[in-house]
DNA sequence: GATGAATGAGGGTTCATTCAT
DNA sequence: TATGAATGAACCCTCATTCAT
């Protein structure tokens, strides 16, 4: 198939999955908003939860795109770091799909979907990784640090800011204000001394 | 029907929906788990989403049975408050149910379950609200305090305390830990000066 | 049983199979109504449409039992025609389930109920067959009449001025004025030259 | 869908909704009759009852198209109307849905179906009304005539015959000779003097 | 390749009927 | 005798998936 045609069934399944849910969004509602035939969806997909898996893999991907093209390792590692982290909330802000994955919320696909959504969330912060470890050769960063475990820790504090803005309907503004908070501790831990 | 019965066809309810999620349950199997015909099941419940509250309503139930039960008046509010922390903390560990809901990972079935969703977290709170009130009245919070609201704040805490040990498989202890550090955190803009 | 609850249990019966039709009474209802247990109904009847026809049989017997008893054999047997086919007009006018048997409106529940509603039929205009023989007997019928379908003619005439009214939406006076005009028009075939 | 197989489930569910009523008849032996898979009959119906629907009205149709096609404005109106009367005799004598859309048999599915069933006896008398309109032409009728309102007592009086005939047994040919008469009677009604 | 007609398993819900008490 | 809790067969409808064209 094009690869013209598969983003357009990507773009159709990526916005009805965000808007209506996996559920309630079938495939033929797909189909239809990518105006192809509904077996067309499956030469590209081995079931429904597989173009769901898709959907959400390209949104990770395009978003460690985003994020990696805008690391500059002559920068400070810390500068970077606060600067991702800007950027992630303010992608994530309109992308459902990411949201819901990074807070958790496909626990109703589970137990078939957690190592899929695992592997996912390492992809979305393999920039986090990438930035440490400039980080680290710039000697800003302590070197004796599980950069793997660090990195997961970032992110699920992205989540909670997710989390708590999601709830209390915080404005963009406050929510990087609460990244930045955050990550202010944080990167106290991570500096040398 | 029997309330033994009754419970059976909860515990089955409530075990099977944390097991396999909402959808992936059927009536079928609560009613197979529970040793009753499906018929039995109706008479307990008006439908299958109202089956599932009343397993969510339980769940909260219990929990603040629990909470409150421990709450002494005599003991320093924030002492108290730290302590149904821990409560909770445990009490949720093995309640998927619970956690999901704190979580607000049943967003697949919204919008229908908003209002009963909220409905259940504020039960959920209900006994920090009242905690608040006994601090207030013992001289140690402030006055000036939106009780529900940071009642609320704190539910979020827990849950994005949640979330943590969710994703970074944490131990119990650490846990615990990151919920005494946020609960210090949250005390001192509680107490009066 | 007692005869009395009996009486209770087919009233409701009645009064529901009347108002909302057979499919949408269900036996939970007619228990309620008669303020018995649902298992007390199945000891008077067989099944929900032995009940059914327990039900329109007792309305079609105290038809017959009121219109017997007015006939007396002394009078004219064509005027005692004429006083039936009123009192059955007036009669019939608030029974719908003795309407829609005479009106045939019970094929959802053939091909079981054919023989049943022939027989309840059958009993419905045994009073005409008497008058018949009475006629005969004065010397005013003609005598090689076969009674029984005459009879029957009867009664369809009967129920297609049912018909008109029920569709046309007319008055009694017109259902009896209909009535006349048909019974009229019918004597002349049955009186003896 | 192919028309034809269409067709296949339109005539399974006609002759199965006649056979055994709407009740007794599920789309599975619908289905089945027509040798297609469940899903297949909902590719053309929006639920069972459109079925049903679609069912009676295909059997209207062929009605009036069947009259239609005989109605020859140059013949005298009156001949017309005789002429259509045994027409519609013969057909409906074994369209049993059509028959019992006509005595109103469907009061069990009312009150959901009284609108359907109206518009249904509307399409059913309208070849009557073009007669009528005929005959007024032709000088025949007298013009003062509210014609909708004598069309519905003409199928009204359509509709006493099958009565008649239909509890009676009687045997075709009578059953023409009972409309002969009434439409003699109605004929001379509707004559200009 | 692309299509969409066809499928049928699956699940929620109702309710006539039974039977232990 | 009377009850009503319990049952489970039956049925409508949805929709992911397949496959002939």
């Amino acid at each position: 198939m094009e690869p013209e045609k598969q983003e357009r069934i990507l773009d159709a399944a990526t916005e009805l999955f965000a808007r209506f849910g996996y559920r309630k969004t079938s495939i033929d509602q797909v189909a239809g908003q990518a105006g192809v035939g509904k077996g067309t969806v499956y030469l590209m997909c081995a079931s429904k939860s597989d173009l769901f898996y898709q959907a959400v893999h390209r949104e990770i991907r395009r978003w460690t795109a985003l994020v990696s093209s805008r690391i500059d390792p002559r920068l400070p590692a810390d500068q970077l770091l606060i600067q991702s982290s800007i950027d992630a909330t303010r992608y994530i802000e309109d992308r459902p799909l990411v949201r819901d994955l990074l807070l958790g919320n496909y626990t109703e696909m589970l137990p078939v979907w957690t190592d899929e959504a695992d592997g996912l969330k390492a992809i979305a912060r393999r920039h986090v990784v990438e930035i440490l470890h400039i980080g680290m050769r710039q000697g800003r960063f302590r070197t004796d640090l599980d950069v793997e475990r660090v990195a997961r820790m970032l992110q699920e504090m992205q989540a909670m800011g997710l989390l708590l803005s999601y709830r209390e309907k915080r404005s963009l503004e406050e929510q990087l204000d609460f990244g930045a908070v955050c990550l202010d501790v944080l990167l106290r831990g991570l500096t040398r001394r």
